[in-house]
DNA sequence: ATGAAAGCGCTAACAT
DNA sequence: ATGTTAGCGCTTTCAT
């Protein structure tokens, strides 16, 4: 198809195919006049280098997979969505490829020692947290990686993350500033780690205001991890009664708020003026959502930029990696909590 | 890192890397004692070909692209995710990658071309339509492509599509069958052809049963296809009055509906006791939202999967590509449609 | 059926 | 500063 290579560019412009790779590469060694010639002949031919030529000669690959672990499903995570479209533009403008990788179960992970045996990855980036197995693949091949949104309080790797338990103390603390004295805490079994960080800054906030720590209102959905809202809403239905509710419950993230209020809805009860109802993530159908969710709002996008920024460094070698602690989030006041002041 | 190579291979199985080389890629020219042979030592070793220096040699990247245009945003859209999931499951196992690119802009669109260039895409994925520039370049380029769920009438490249027409119809009877005489459209502007493939189903349904036809009720939101539900919440409380209402509105997709509850809701009008609401889609908030959706679910896992073998045989050039059309969805009867019938 | 050898289009070490 | 040349690890043509 397209016959115009370095070598070609280098007859033209009267120069040696080493010229035309330092010129290609911002490299210094060639002088200012031989680099002005290159670039013009380059524009003129409309020249692009072969991506592949150079991965095979660099042993690089210049992509970035993006793993997803088995129990976890990027495309129904709503979180997700602001980060990959960030983490893309970002890898792009850096000279990288975003590869898509498909959920990590037992098939797919053969996938990966394949795909990484190819010498088709430099990095990975993954969602919240990774399988240990295939973080251990990751690492036994020496491909760096970053996860984005760790829930883990000691991560044993790259990542960035969000002070949860700042968050939840946060949010627990307005609510408690609308007049509410019943809080209920509720999390979900399948982010264990982060439903711990989440319950300390709940009772932190408690703590704090003298209120009373009720183990009858530490609610938790033993949900499977993909359809949360519904596990959520059969525990409520489960565990809490019509006549004796809290006035407020506090909700992990957006998704268990969802779940919680159709559970209360189906129970009779009504949000926010029986109980309200606050959480964590902002995600795109929380203000169409019934009533619109006051939840804290986490800069998505910027996680997956500087995620890729960290994981290039590693990559480079210039960093070994590190946990980057994102700014706290904004809150986002809806309509899913109810004033109790006079 | 991986210093073993097809030359290795071939020394130790005392033949030629050109045999070796045949039994990676499964052609005949090799006795069944050599072939035995070179698997038991590639097996032994447990060598993986270099993909990049198989790309330059053949001048192939094994790579397909997800190319999202300007006007949509694939990872807010719900009903992509079923699809770019089982697409990518379905390239693995056909040895292709996915790779993402960003949402093409005009800044965005320099990139396809550099990517292009670079001999990175065998071909090129496209969830709903393409933008007419991008589907130029790639058509300059010879990258071959196939939309997913085109709402084109009569698209000009291969795709996958759905028979809208003939699901609006079977939402529309469905909504008589429940008794309902009063039945509104809401389309969304964003999506014109698919708006107009959607109108004539419900168009034909009502005649079919010889209700009239209203154009007040015949509802369009002027939305920019990214905040759907919000403009769509907007044009209701705008064009409808509670004192005058639908018995019914067939909202063109999920995300229309939910836009079309809250409004209603925020009217004072209540789903479904003053209004049914029926749509199409089956998105995965769907069956959380309040009341949850009546909705027609779409098989989105198959279209990814169908779309990939679609592509492959036109980068293999088996095929001129296609379009393929899918069977009828299937009804999800949940809570926001209220029966009229006695 | 088998092997030698010439690419593929770059980068990088080395010589000038 | 510039050019020569030898890879990178495959595929493929062409002899044998």
């Amino acid at each position: 198809m397209k016959s115009v290579n370095i070598k070609k560019i280098s007859q033209l412009a009267g120069v040696s195919p080493t010229a035309v790779s330092f010129v290609l590469n911002n490299r210094e060694g060639v002088s200012e006049e031989t680099r002005r010639k290159v670039q013009e002949i380059i524009k003129q031919e409309g020249y692009i280098p072969n991506i592949n030529s150079r991965r095979l000669s660099m042993k690089r690959s210049f992509n970035i997979a993006f793993i997803n672990s088995e129990t976890y499903a990027m495309f129904t995570d709503a979180f997700a969505n602001g980060t990959v479209k960030a983490a893309v533009c970002k890898a792009n403008s850096m000279g990288y490829n975003i590869m898509l990788l498909p959920e990590m179960n037992l098939k797919n992970r053969d996938y990966l020692t394949t795909v990484i045996g190819q010498g088709d990855i430099d990095g990975a980036l993954v969602m919240h947290d990774i399988d240990p197995v295939i973080y251990a693949t990751l690492k036994e091949n020496k491909i760096p990686m970053v996860a984005i949104d760790s829930h883990m309080q000691n991560p044993p790797y790259p990542c960035i993350m969000m002070r949860y338990e700042e968050l939840a103390y946060q949010v627990c603390m307005y609510l408690i500033g609308q007049g509410h004295r019943d809080i209920a805490f509720l999390g979900i079994e399948s982010l264990p780690e982060f439903y711990l960080r989440c319950l300390k800054g709940y009772q932190r906030a408690l703590s704090e205001k003298n209120l009373p720590i009720r183990a009858e209102w530490i609610l938790s959905a033993a949900d499977d991890g993909i359809n949360v809202p519904e596990a959520v809403q059969n525990t409520l239905k489960e565990k809490l009664s019509r006549e004796h509710l809290p006035t407020a419950i506090f909700c992990v993230n957006d998704l268990t708020a969802i779940g919680a209020i159709s559970g209360l809805v189906q129970m009779g009860a009504s949000v926010p003026e029986d109980v309200s109802i606050i959480s964590i993530d902002d995600i795109s159908v929380a203000k169409y959502y019934i009533p619109p969710l006051t939840t804290l709002r986490v800069d998505t996008a910027y996680m997956g930029e500087k995620a890729v920024e960290i994981l290039h460094n590693i990559i480079e070698g210039k960093s070994e990696g590190e946990v980057f602690c994102m700014d706290a989030g904004e809150l986002i006041v809806r309509k899913s909590v109810h004033s109790l002041n006079p």
